[in-house]
DNA sequence: TGGAAGTGGTTACATTTGAAACCAATTTTA
DNA sequence: TAAAATTGGTTTCAAATGTAACCACTTCCA
């Protein structure tokens, strides 16, 4: 930091010079703003580490990662599964197709559907992908303990059940 | 739903049509993902709230916010403080001088740097935004129980330790 | 049956976003 | 003290994203 009234550390924010004022929103204590930045940090290391490698984006690497634990998927069951858009998962599978990484076959009974499933070559980036995705997560989970790890797991499905009544309601107000 | 292969909630995922691999990614209890699927539904339903009533997009709220509560900062700090990225804080500082929620001035100390502040107008918007803002986190919180509220605090105080140390050190591998 | 309505998926267009190049002011260092 | 390196901030351009319109097929229902 360069000037008296800033600070390198957000947990240093009582800086008398900084004139707090009480009534004022606290952003850094402020839930969907911790979640935000938490989720972005994490978010964009992890695709750094394979977007290089496999040039996959997340859209997409989230599409493999469905599709390789839930075989035999249509876009619309994934629209469902990863709360993406319509056109995002279309755009993902269009990409992953080119690559040769997924399948795409029609439902004979419904010849609107089209399958999805990992190729080989897609099963193959898939399996390497996975330890890496897991090595990030193990990380993040190790600065917790177990306890911790437990609440966390049971706080998430909360707030996101009522993030989801609020999608579905017409919101609060 | 439409098909035998495919289910309405995450939470039934262990339907035996589905053929569930052992060793694979468990997207739907993975961290960095159950994170970015809440946040945006989080941040989303609120944006929703003041975009249409106050013209803002997120990061211009989020300048917003910081400055209403720690007045004189400059756009670097900004970046610091939000993580957020550098073109997204001078965009948002535009459109908000345009709009005259925000003022600029020099800091004749260092001339490349400029000195933000909310404008009587921008304070105006803002605390009209706060209790809007507030009664989102409150109906979340609210999921929660206050042994639930506390953990939660601390625990993404970990995570972000943790991914903040990612960004510094050069990532884990 | 045969249209209206609904569903699966893609295309088109406008907006947002991010990386990299850039300018201007400042700090470093030789 | 002058060139090199760094920092604050903006612009440019390409890529990513969201909304709405759209086509093809299917289902509903008279």
């Amino acid at each position: 930091m360069t000037t008296d009234n800033t600070n390198s550390d957000i947990t240093e924010f009582s800086n008398p010079m900084d004139a707090v004022r009480p009534d004022d929103l606290r952003l850094e204590k402020f839930l969907p703003y911790r979640l935000s930045v938490l989720s972005n940090r994490v978010s964009n290391a992890i695709a750094d580490a394979y977007s290089a490698r496999f040039d996959l984006t997340i859209p997409a690497w989230r599409v493999m990662a469905i599709l390789g634990r839930f075989p035999n998927l249509s876009a619309a069951d994934l629209v469902e599964q990863t709360a993406m858009d319509k056109v995002a998962i279309s755009r993902a599978v269009s990409i992953l197709i080119k690559n040769d990484y997924i399948t795409r076959s029609e439902d004979l009974a419904d010849r609107r559907r089209q399958v999805l499933n990992l190729s080989d070559l897609g099963r193959d980036v898939y399996e390497r992908i996975v330890p890496l995705a897991q090595q990030y997560e193990n990380d993040l989970m190790g600065s917790l303990s177990a306890d911790e790890r437990s609440q966390l797991d049971s706080i998430i499905e909360k707030l996101m059940a009522r993030a989801q009544d609020w999608a579905n309601r017409g919101l609060i107000d």
